[in-house]
RNA sequence: CGGGGCGUGGCGCAGCCUGGUAGCGCACCUGCUUUGGGAGCAGGGGGUCGGAGGUUCAAAUCCUCUCGCCCCGACCA
């Protein structure tokens, strides 16, 4: 049923008042999808098609690299998640059935999947082995935001492999950015595979695929040959011009209420990047350390938990004033516990830093000589840091997809192991990877609308062609229209026909709403030429010289040549 | 969790300050006209004003509580 006339597919002139997003205004207003609660979504038909459509791409690709497509159940005994010591997770729904057993529903499926795994994986023989399902997800977010960018029920195509070693892992976690690389490609999404956390969980390597757009919630750090989230990236800053090079000792200069970086460069005339910034914090277990980054650069959390293998938190005032000094002048010099020097602050030069009492600062500060340090990076890069000698730009994206080696992280509480050729007990070694086909579209959206709406990659849409026919019911260009209608499904493809009784203006703005790749007019004046009127919706470009006669064909070879 | 904002017909909004018949645009229904870029005329239908309690002769409007939703930040296996 694709007569317009009769299908759900209620478009709307002006965006939901609340909407920020620009997929998330279009997504609504070309009636793809309709809020039911904060972070919970329907599909209308024409959204649920370009949904199927993508995890039909993500489908076959799985498949071509051995993945054998299952499904796990949402609702599942909090047992299993007792036992992965997850269960504490706050974005976990915890409910309890009528029994009073205390039941989960799944935010991710590697619980579930591994305790099939132990039971069934014996042998050495029985691995490699890549499972895989689309099921939705549930997650008591703290913040919904951007229509289905980030919901609290979605669903996920998440894969998992189990291979006998980390060399296996590495086979099955390239086999994986095979089909990644082909799936995005195939949706015609701009996309980055970057480098990414592995988080406290530990796993040896990661990657997430990043689409570049406004909406996006990541940033990624770019330049040629590289690709990271800036959450682990890594570059050369470029140098602080007229940083004075190691001389005297340090000498105190009075700073009265100059507590913050900008405040004190500003009053002694130098850049942000002479100062040293001083982040306190306590690492778990109880040991209060001093983290130094440049004034002009930010302490990176990340980077930084992973250096500490350990989690953190900032000091509070009351901490920082028994072992430092007072709030807003502190600094390195003198004082007893350990510092981190960032890897991009010089031991040549001498910086300016908080002296460590009120109202006073220290110029001259040379790093190893004043004060011993360890070294890490543990910043954030910034737009211009070199990588390879090439200047980075950062840019928001989604995030569409990521692989993740686990390891054995699984496979030990679940016990998943096998016996090897030498009948020795082995744990499984486990991949996870995951793509949301949602954010997949929404990407897809941001990324090639313009003002008249969406413009689908033709995989994605939820239609290949959209047929607009002008003048009134039951006259001779309305029966040609009925013919095109024919004819375009005749050669195979996804034709949506407006054949409602409106005004073409109406007809038009809503074709180009919903973003087909493709617009076909049938109206008097295609009677009239005897060729069809075809219009490319990327660029709403006209495309002449189509025979009615003929339009089948040529339409779906002109489709084919379509992004 | 911190900050800010919003709940009035399907969508977008006004009305609230200063209490007194619930209104506008679009959409919808009927009829006629119109049909190549969001038509015209005429008639019509639809709203417990998020919810509860309170003040008052009278509450969309004032007060209290509460629920929901959005945005920024924190957080995001």
């Amino acid at each position: 049923m694709t007569r317009l006339s009769r299908y759900l597919l209620p478009t709307e002139r002006q965006p939901p008042s609340d909407a920020e997003a620009l997929s998330h205004k279009l997504m609504v207003r070309a009636g793809l999808i309709r809020q039911v609660g904060s972070g919970l979504w329907s599909y209308l038909p024409a959204g649920w098609r370009s949904h199927e459509r993508t995890v039909q791409i993500i489908r076959e690709e799985l498949n071509a690299i051995g993945g054998q497509e299952m499904l796990m159940p949402v609702l599942l005994p909090a047992e299993l998640w007792k036992r992965s010591g997850r269960y504490e997770i706050d974005e976990l729904f915890k409910l309890d059935d009528r029994k009073g057993a205390p039941m989960v529903l799944a935010m991710t499926h590697e619980e579930v999947v591994t305790s099939h795994v132990a039971q069934f994986v014996r042998s050495y023989r029985d691995l490699p082995l890549t499972l895989y399902h689309f099921q939705t997800k549930e997650r008591d977010e703290p913040r919904p935001r951007a229509g289905v960018l980030r919901t609290r029920e979605f669903i996920m195509k998440d894969s998992y492999t189990f291979d006998r070693d980390a060399e296996g892992l590495q086979i099955s976690y390239d086999a994986h950015i095979d089909a990644y690389d082909r799936i995005f490609e195939r949706c015609g999404l701009e996309f980055y595979r970057v480098d990414s956390d592995v988080g406290m969980m530990g796993g040896s390597g990661a990657h997430e695929y990043m689409a570049p757009c406004a909406a996006g919630e990541n940033e990624v750090a770019l330049a040629p040959g590289y690709a990271a989230n800036v959450e682990v990236a890594s570059a050369v800053a470029s140098a602080v011009p007229g940083l004075p090079m190691a001389g005297g000792l340090p000498e105190r200069v009075s700073t009265p209420g100059l507590t913050t970086v900008a405040e004190v460069a500003g009053a002694l005339g130098v850049l942000p990047g002479a100062l040293l910034k001083a982040f306190p914090i306590v690492v778990d277990g109880g040991a209060l350390t001093l983290v130094l980054v440049r004034g002009d650069h930010r302490v990176n959390e990340f980077k930084l938990r992973n250096f500490l293998q350990a989690d953190f938190r900032q000091a509070s005032v009351e901490e920082i004033e028994a072992q430092i000094g007072p709030a807003g002048f502190i600094g390195p010099v003198g004082v007893s516990i350990p510092v981190l020097l960032d890897e991009s602050l010089s031991t040549d030069h001498a910086y300016i830093a908080g002296a460590n009492q009120p109202d006073a600062h220290l110029t001259g500060v040379v790093a190893g000589r004043d004060f011993p340090y360890t070294r890490a990076d543990i910043r954030n890069v910034e737009e211009g840091d070199l990588v390879g000698g090439q200047a980075i730009r950062i840019e928001a994206a989604i995030e569409v997809g990521n692989i993740f080696k686990l390891g054995t992280r699984y496979s030990e509480p679940f016990a998943a192991t096998y016996l090897d050729e030498q009948g020795e007990q082995q744990l499984v070694w486990m991949g996870s990877y995951g793509i949301g086909p949602a954010r997949i579209m929404a990407a897809a959206i941001e990324q090639f609308a313009d003002e008249k709406g969406i413009s689908w990659p033709r995989s994605l849409a939820p239609f290949d062609v959209e047929i607009v026919a002008v003048g009134k019911p039951d006259t001779p260009e309305r029966a040609a229209a009925d013919a095109v209608y024919a004819g375009l499904q005749a050669v195979g493809l996804d034709v949506l026909y407006d054949d409602r009784d409106l005004g073409p203006g109406e007809k038009f703005a809503d074709a180009e709403l919903l973003g087909c790749p493709l617009r076909v007019t049938v109206g008097r004046r295609t009677l009239e030429s005897g060729e069809l009127e075809v219009q490319v919706r990327r660029g709403r470009i006209a495309h002449e010289g189509i025979a009615l006669d003929q339009a089948g064909e040529a339409v779906r070879q002109l489709w084919q040549t379509l992004p």
